[in-house]
DNA sequence: TTTAGTGTATTAGTTTAATAGTACACCGCA
DNA sequence: TGCGGTGTACTATTAAACTAATACACTAAA
């Protein structure tokens, strides 16, 4: 897989696995892939995936069976989608706009550049 | 200063040094603050801002004068603008295009939003 | 009970960014 | 000439992210 360099691994890993949820290929109390598995998927330390997967469980997306895996928890689809969308309009949105702003660009050339 | 912690702090320096030649507040040849002045100004080691001046140089946005100081290179301002301008369009922009449709969220909710 | 697959914990090493302090060559100017 | 301000080079240290390898307790199933 690749990986932009700019932000930790640990946390692209989580962001691909909150799409993947979003997507729908982990249903609500679905078993993800082990650890090791999702490691050897993504070609990255196990390490590094457990750092994934801790990050994601404080967040109440997915949760821990003793020995036997991590799971999607209860409404965690919602909880992906609800989180997203916070962060689009409290932070993505407005830095949308304040680059279009410093470089004189028009809702007109966006409009266009979408097409 | 305050700086984001997922962004290489020199870096950083360097986009605020282009959105300072972008604002008009170092015209073209103009000399900018020495690298130990302007490491006091942000609070950050000299080091530091010297790797952000490197940076700007390998760009051709300012350029040296020996024993004398940085200076903003002839057409810094337009270059800085249109290298803004050519990172929003391939980057930025698709980028939030590709949430929105992810996220479902409709051009009629963004420019509610952005009132 | 044994076995294989879970997550977890630990230790060690590498890389990159940033800090800190020092020394040096260059330039303008008094 | 000599001084003070330039950038530059160098070494050392810290912290974070990542890699690597190992060991261990837990669980389900044979």
């Amino acid at each position: 897989m690749q990986f932009k360099d700019h932000k930790p691994i640990f946390l692209q890993i989580a962001e691909l696995i909150c799409d993947e949820i979003l997507g729908g290929k982990y249903p609500e109390g679905e078993r993800l892939p082990s650890v090791r598995e999702y490691a050897a998927e993504v070609e990255v330390n196990v390490n590094t995936v457990v750092r994934s997967f801790e990050w994601l469980s404080q967040k109440d997306i997915i949760y821990n069976k003793r020995g036997m895996g991590y799971y999607t928890s209860l409404g965690a689809k919602e909880t992906v989608r609800e989180s997203l969308r916070e962060a689009f309009f409290q932070e993505t949105l407005p830095e949308f706009v304040g680059q279009m702003q410093k470089l004189g660009i028009t809702v007109e050339e966006v409009e266009q550049a979408m097409k």
